[in-house]
DNA sequence: AGGCTAAACAGGGA
DNA sequence: CTCCCTGTTTAGCC
């Protein structure tokens, strides 16, 4: 479940599923996860009722009446699943469960570095404080989107993964998104000419849109255990794979701490 | 003016020469090179007498009585210079002048970026409350040396530099510690075995003592205007000229922000 | 594959 | 040839 597409579609769906639901049970199998006591964490969520949910980058929010807000971040592979009063029975391996007065259920798993986190306002959060635009949002502008990359001397896939400068991209759709824009992910930010700064603007506004319209990535699974649709990659992972635009062969490169997958070619 | 035999030396004289002079005119022409201002720089040592001056680093402290101390820090290419009841009366240029009682004078004038400040406790002083040991007093011993390198992962020469690391070393005299040492200035710190740890150790030592004992380089001056009898660097700033060891052309290369000479041979 | 932190590194200004 | 501030990059941890 990493990136924003599958996160944007999981909390549309836990916002229609879960709002008004009120939280019978708190089953915590892996304290370390939390931001508080374990006491603390379930006396704060017990007999609350869920509001809305929301999403930001890869940063699920919901609102608990009055005054709190719980907040999930999945890391890597974390699985979050509905469970209907027969399915609650015998639920599937879950760190934390919140089980409803309706007897439905909620159960999320991490398969590394997860958290969940519950602090009153949202400010006091320090990520959720400072993460940078969400790129399906309206406020993710052109002209917002040239000021970030203004005076940003780095590489452009660093700026890219900062989500301080932009949430919700990861280092899977990264790839096809660099692809989409033609741009090699080592360029430095201020060689960009205003050409290939809206070629990027559309590229990460296109395939993004593009994989939350097919409900995320064909090996992550949403709310109801169901797949998505984004099936093919352009070049991400396909090293050694002709490109599907020139033909040329895709490489693997290390850029800064992780692997870039491009066409050296198209990309320039 | 620059690095620790001529701070040294220095703050020697200064401590045998000025000790319990009284301040009667503060002349300052600089103001921005003081950390308070104008006025409160001048009521706090006019009429005060000074204590002990001494070096750490590249900085000379001067006590002043009865609970004050004088920081210096000259920046590149300073001179401070004793001028007798005579001399005093045509001063040379300066930034900052002390007139003592008995007609004397202090002139201290910077090339560049030099810094006269005035605290209470030293401890109050961001810089010399962090400044590492300076390499030719008690504490600098081979086990702390050994301690100071131990757990850090970048590059020899940066931690040469290092002022909080290690004191007093600037890019002058680090050039030939280096060549002394036989090591490349771009070595890992992790890299260098015990011997190499020990080579280091006592190439700073005797560089700096040698240097000492020699009253700074030759294009320096002391506090009576006098240069100091260093003639030749070893490597440092000979580019293409042929290694005095084996013979090889001395290199220019970029380390970080700043240059090295070094022997390609020799330095490994 | 994610996010946090501390250290290392690089550029610009005084 | 200095030192400091800031932003960026990296390594190691959870």
């Amino acid at each position: 479940m990493p990136e924003l597409p599958e996160i944007w579609n999981l909390a549309q769906q836990m916002n229609e599923t879960l709002s008004n639901k009120t939280i019978a049970i708190v089953d915590v199998r892996q304290e370390k996860c939390l931001n508080l006591p374990l006491d603390l964490f379930q006396q704060g969520l017990e007999n609350r009722t869920l509001g809305t949910t929301t999403a930001k980058g890869k940063w699920v929010f919901t609102k608990i009446s009055p005054d709190q807000n719980l907040l999930l971040n999945l890391g890597m592979g974390g699985l979050v699943l509905y469970l209907d009063p027969e399915q609650a029975k015998k639920p599937p391996r879950y760190r934390l469960k919140f089980v409803f007065s309706d007897r439905s259920a909620l159960a999320i798993d991490f398969s590394w570095f997860g958290y969940v986190h519950l602090v009153g306002s949202l400010a006091e959060h320090a990520m959720k404080a400072s993460l940078g635009p969400s790129p399906l949002e309206e406020d993710f502008t052109w002209d917002r989107f040239r000021q970030i990359l203004a005076g940003r001397k780095g590489i452009l896939k660093s700026v890219l993964l900062d989500q301080h400068a932009i949430s919700g991209i990861g280092n899977v759709y990264v790839q096809d998104i660099l692809f989409r824009a033609r741009l090699h992910p080592l360029r430095k930010i201020p060689s960009l000419d205003e050409g290939e700064q809206r070629r990027l603007y559309q590229a990460i506004r296109q395939e993004l849109q593009n994989a939350v319209d097919l409900g995320g990535l064909i090996y992550e699974r949403d709310l109801f255990n169901h797949p998505g649709r984004f099936q093919q990659f352009q070049v991400g992972y396909h090293e050694g794979k002709p490109c599907p635009v020139c033909g040329s062969i895709i490489v693997k490169i290390r850029t800064s701490s992780t692997s870039s997958y491009i066409c050296p070619t198209c990309q320039t």
